[in-house]
DNA sequence: GTCTATATAAAGATAGAC
DNA sequence: GTCTATCTTTATATAGAC
């Protein structure tokens, strides 16, 4: 038998639905596109829990990206932190992959998120920084794998974590543009192939 | 002294100011986002032209994707056709995609159209034959350069150009996010790079 | 072919009941 | 804290004047 809820809770539960509920419709919708009474009617209330939850729509939007980017840089964090070799982060990260082309709604709203927030500078510069944490997740993880293959690095440690993430974004978006194309784990093949070639590069030169 | 204009010739100039303003709002607002009115205002005419030359929102919107498939689809087997070598084809669609004079707003309407091309299923087509196009392009220009350079393929041909191709767009979208963060031609010097790791891997391996 | 005026609908947001 | 009722604004789309 579940304890009878605080008020606190009671309401953390509807805030928790109501983002849910938000992810989804900006998803289908756009931000433009989503109303806040369908957001609010998916999540089973009316326009007004929304609004004595949220000050208004961009505000929901906005605590959605905070979620979205804490969650893909604790995933890529708890990779790295309890990856015991490098060939075992590759392998966490080919399961990250796998599991996450399926989730076409997760694609289109981080695009929209993005799309959001180039065209609001107010709202730009908190995307960028989460961006920025990603990247330096990617950057940690590259150099922590060409040390211990005992590599040099074959460029300035930052663009390494661009590429990654680039390529990460880039191969995302084509996959769902055309899945057929894009082989699920291509990324890690790729990561695996560009650590043999800075070996090779390193012993060669 | 131009000539007069017949009514079919004028009305096709409206059409054109349409399309054009249509193509600035979309961008700036995204579709949803984006109202008749402040296309037809941005034209220069009021709803009633709008609604006399389009439907509604959505045709101006498809529209606008069919002109611009057909055009960059023509862009890139122009750029394959003449192109006299490898490098020269590589750098005209690195130019023509990474390095436009409306930057921004051209990646922005971008990815409007990918976004709506994965919310309608009869868009999508258009759009992914368009992107198979360029990733063709990349692809011929990345085994040519290999074979030039005597080193095997590392991975299957479609590959390398998808992999390319997902570099460059990846890496679009985060200058446009944070422009400090990408060098303007990082995507040469990572192709450089992949380039001579190949040799390396080929006298490595 | 384009404009003005207007009908109709939908959305954002607030106030007050419970 | 959530719902119902309501105000206000904004958008789509149409009809008729010129």
């Amino acid at each position: 038998m579940p304890q009878r809820l605080t008020r606190e809770e009671s309401q953390a539960v509807t805030r928790g639905r109501l983002l849910e509920a938000g992810s989804e419709v900006f998803a289908e919708k756009g931000f433009y596109g989503a109303s806040v009474e369908e957001i609010a009617e998916r999540a089973g209330y009316t326009r007004g829990a929304f609004y004595s939850n949220f000050a208004d729509k961009a505000e929901l939007f906005l605590a959605l990206i905070d979620q979205r980017t804490e969650q893909s840089i604790e995933e890529i964090s708890a990779i790295l932190r309890d990856a015991s070799s490098p060939e075992a982060a590759l392998e966490g990260i080919r399961r990250r992959d796998f599991s996450r082309p399926l989730d076409r709604s997760w694609f289109l709203l981080t695009t929209e998120f993005r799309l959001y927030a180039l065209r609001n500078a107010k709202v730009r510069p908190k995307l960028v920084a989460r961006e920025r944490q990603v990247r330096q997740a990617f950057t940690r993880a590259a150099t922590a794998q060409l040390s211990a293959l005992g590599a040099p690095l074959p460029a300035p440690p930052e663009q390494l974590g661009l590429i990654v993430q680039a390529l990460d974004d880039g191969l995302w978006m084509h996959r769902q543009l055309d899945p057929g194309a894009v082989p699920a784990d291509l990324l890690v093949d790729v990561l695996e192939l560009l650590l043999r070639a800075a070996v090779a590069l390193a012993d060669g030169g």
